[in-house]
DNA sequence: TTAAATATATAGGATGTCTTATATTTATGC
DNA sequence: GCATAAATATAAGACATCCTATATATTTAA
């Protein structure tokens, strides 16, 4: 996700797909569609997909393949985890945004 | 800075250090201390200063030193940067903030 | 002046986020 | 069926952000 100001903007992904999770269950390729009217950008599928694959396997999401689509819900200790990870995303960064 | 939630929250540092310094002017210390008050753990001196090279290296932030501290300032392209990466930040995590 | 504390700096390693490129699976259109 | 498209997946590499550990410079205290 190329950016063109100075400094690094990579991160956050793990943080935001789960954000998106908690409000609704996505495939990967709607996942990508939300994240690109966010950052401006698709993440490539080599981004997102293995991002994915890494929240399975630490148990924070699960994919329900139908056909041709694998759609993700959040587990109980991923529901906790964004709530977590929420509250230290706003500590940290939410005087940027305050007027 | 170690984080207990499930998902990696690490990210922005530069972003963070660009935002602070367009504040007030700041030395690594106090900028360690102010990252401290939002992210809850100060970054390591193996952290914050590598990063601070890079930003004065890619001409952001220039640094002025007077007797034990440097002191840090945003060149005119480091406030042109911290504005442009303000509005991507707001637009790619702004409503994860919205109540 | 010497010792300790403070601030800055560098080296080497781990990991997540990015890239490009390639491959696989399933649905769709002819 | 067969080719194409759509969605998912993996590999190899670059880089910022994190760590621990060590080193240097300057101020402060004894």
């Amino acid at each position: 996700m190329a950016h063109s100001c100075g400094c690094d903007m990579r991160g956050f992904l793990s943080f935001q797909i789960l954000w998106l999770l908690s409000k609704s269950e996505l495939c990967g390729e709607e996942l990508a569609v939300e994240i690109e009217k966010r950052r401006g950008e698709k993440p490539k599928p080599g981004t997102l997909y293995p991002a994915l694959k890494d929240l399975s396997e630490k148990g924070l999401v699960k994919g329900r393949k139908s056909g041709k689509t694998v759609s993700y819900v959040l587990t109980d200790d991923g529901m906790a985890a964004v709530k977590e990870a929420k509250a230290y995303f706003i500590r940290s960064f939410g005087d940027i945004l305050a007027r």
